[in-house]
RNA sequence: CCCCUCGUAGUUCAAUGGAUAGAACUGGAGUCUUCUAAGCUCUCAAUGUAGGUUCGAUUCCUACCGAGGGGACCA
């Protein structure tokens, strides 16, 4: 990292000095250094003698030399060449890499301060109690949390925030089936049934959507005995039902928001608001076709609130409940149209608050055959996918060297689950393969945890034969230490994206990357060599270790 | 009709406006008496169409074609 800042300002003052503009150094100092994609193209590399040369019709190369010669020699850079059209190319020198080595075996590796000090509240999952908690939650719990650990990396102080939909004709639906199915202690499969019963009744049964629609307004104002009851013990057992899912999945959660909570509130805002919020057949919307927009409903004609109303209270509420500086909410896209409005709305009634909010849409988990539908039962719940995940890890997991294999297979499972969603850009759809999403092999969680737990026994070993890893810094540059310079750089702009696939693509190339140097190397061979090997083999260790991490990722030592 | 995503090997995904567009899976050929074969090596294979901006476009802009999501009382 100080080898790139560094870097950073001497190309830039070379540059002056070769004659670029001022405007031209504003612009690219700083953004002038990228790494090349084919490490033969250099550990560092500047396109700026190309970018200006254009502006005054000289020659890129010539105009590269002269900065070149400007620069004169760099601490920490071996070597420094013109290529291609006109690229600069700067080559770590091994003492360099040595350094970095040396940092790579600290419990501190790839930690940042882009955002020290910062507030910043991500809320992530959003399960519906009485409903299943499928597929969509666990992408966003995957993301939510890495986008919570990259921000850690990088100095923010993050509290973790689930908003659950404790009240509304979901709800409504699933009590009404209890009673339909007269079930009074319900577990969280009679729950799924019950949901099920009730929606179908909604959509075809007249009187049984006034029912469920008078249902609903009593769990508003909770004014029947007999259904605050039923609808205690199933929120009590739904949500102790989640809590064993984010256990497994390595959450844990600093704040609960429930919309029975935020609604008061987002009607208070609405009601306050006249000047914002306007009637209309009844109901209260907001027009946002003036921002281009549409209009959205925000209190229904029958004075309960909607998922909007419920919003602008929950911002509210968090903001009293620990002021931050920045809140992320992750939710599925096709809730991005409503955020939209949700926010536009927002900053009329609290523009402060609004310039706060952030909101990152995943996409949706997809069959090869189309969307996912509760109604047909096209549906995989995320519970369902994860105990079928976790029956395939242990049937790989038997020969084994971890002491207790049902850990392991938990592992490997959550490993290969949340590998599949964090491994491309988050807006994106995912199309779901059940035999690639139980495939444990190639491009997966699991080729991860393998080459972490290889550099661990190796370390292990070492440690074994008292060889700590004293290192040499002469070594001769290789793949694996050039890439594992790379690594602090990779989470600051997975964490600056927030995109933790960006992180996921170059753990999956390092990984790669010592596999190789694995299968190719002794490390171990008793030479005058082992020692930097082990080290380089530590670094790798701790570099998987705190990348698999920041994904959420669990690294059991042994497989 | 409008708005938001997005079109890259047979399939699923990468590529901060740069250098020969990278992986994985599938198919084919190899590789365990040596630190873990969930590994490694070799091999076949791709930017929807038409323009524009740029020294340079998978990336930015426009149009078209195609997929998914959203568009008043669900979330």
């Amino acid at each position: 990292m100080k080898v790139a800042q560094e870097l950073a300002e001497r190309v830039g003052r070379a540059a002056w000095n070769a004659g670029i503009s001022a405007d031209l150094y504003k612009t690219t100092v700083g953004y002038a250094l990228e790494h090349p994609f084919d490490l033969k193209n250099g550990d560092y590399a500047t396109a700026i003698a190309l970018q200006y040369a254009s502006r005054e019709g000289s020659n890129p190369r010539d105009f590269a030399k002269r900065i070149v010669e400007a620069l004169g020699d760099i601490p920490g850079i071996a070597k420094i060449e013109v290529a291609g059209a006109g690229f600069i190319n700067f080559y770590l020198a091994p003492s360099a890499l040595t350094d970095t080595i040396a940092t790579a075996r600290g419990e501190a590796w790839g930690r940042n301060d882009a955002n020290k000090g910062k507030k910043i509240m991500v809320e992530y999952t959003d399960p519906n109690p009485f409903k299943e908690f499928h597929i969509g939650h666990l992408m966003s719990n995957a993301i939510g949390e890495s986008i919570a650990r990259l921000l850690e990396f990088s100095g923010a102080q993050v509290k973790r925030a689930n908003y659950q939909g404790d009240v509304g004709p979901h709800v409504a639906k699933a009590i009404w089936g209890l009673k339909k199915l007269g079930i009074n202690a319900p577990d969280p499969a009679a729950l799924g049934k019950a949901y099920s019963t009730g929606a179908a009744a909604y959509e075809n049964d007249d009187g049984a959507r006034a029912e469920i629609e008078a249902l609903n307004a009593k769990l508003y104002d909770r004014s029947d005995a007999d259904i605050n009851a039923l609808y205690d013990a199933g929120k009590k057992t739904s949500l102790a039902h989640f809590e064993n899912i984010y256990r497994t999945l390595g959450t844990k959660f600093d704040y609960y928001f429930f919309e029975s909570e935020t609604a008061p509130t987002g009607i208070k805002i609405v009601r306050e608001h006249s000047d914002v919020f306007v009637k209309s057949e009844g109901a209260i919307v907001y027009q946002g076709e003036k921002q281009g927009l549409h209009t959205r409903v925000f209190i229904t004609s029958k004075g309960l609130p909607t998922y909007e109303a419920k919003e602008l209270g929950l911002a509210q509420m968090k903001a009293e409940k620990w002021p931050f500086d920045s809140s992320i909410s992750v939710t599925a896209h096709e809730q991005s149209g409503y955020f939209e409005v949700v926010l536009a709305a927002m900053r009329e009634v609290a523009p402060e608050l609004a310039s706060k909010l952030r909101h990152i849409s995943h996409g949706m988990m997809r069959l090869p055959s189309g969307k996912m539908s509760s109604r047909t039962g096209d549906v995989i719940t995320g519970e369902s996918l994860l105990a079928e995940l976790v029956e395939s890890a242990k049937e790989r997991a038997t020969d084994s060297r971890a002491e207790d294999t049902n850990a392991l297979a938990e592992d490997v499972a959550v490993a290969a689950i949340k590998y599949q969603i964090l491994k491309q850009a988050s807006g994106r759809d995912i199309v779901f393969d059940r035999e690639r999403a139980l495939s444990l092999e190639g491009d997966s969680g699991p080729y991860l945890q393998y080459a972490h737990a290889r550099a661990h026994a190796v370390v292990e070993k070492a440690r074994e034969q008292n060889i700590t890893g004293n290192m040499d810094t002469d070594a001769e540059p290789i793949e694996l230490s050039r890439l594992l310079h790379r690594f602090p750089e990779a989470v600051e702009y997975a964490a600056r994206e927030l995109e933790p696939h960006l992180l996921t693509n170059y753990l999956l190339e390092f990984a790669s990357a010592f596999n190789r140097w694995y299968a190719n190397e002794q490390i171990l061979d008793g030479s005058a060599g082992a020692p930097h090997k082990v080290a380089l083999t530590d670094a790798a260790r701790r570099t998987l270790k705190n990348g698999l991490w920041l994904l959420g990722i669990p690294a059991p030592e042994k497989m």
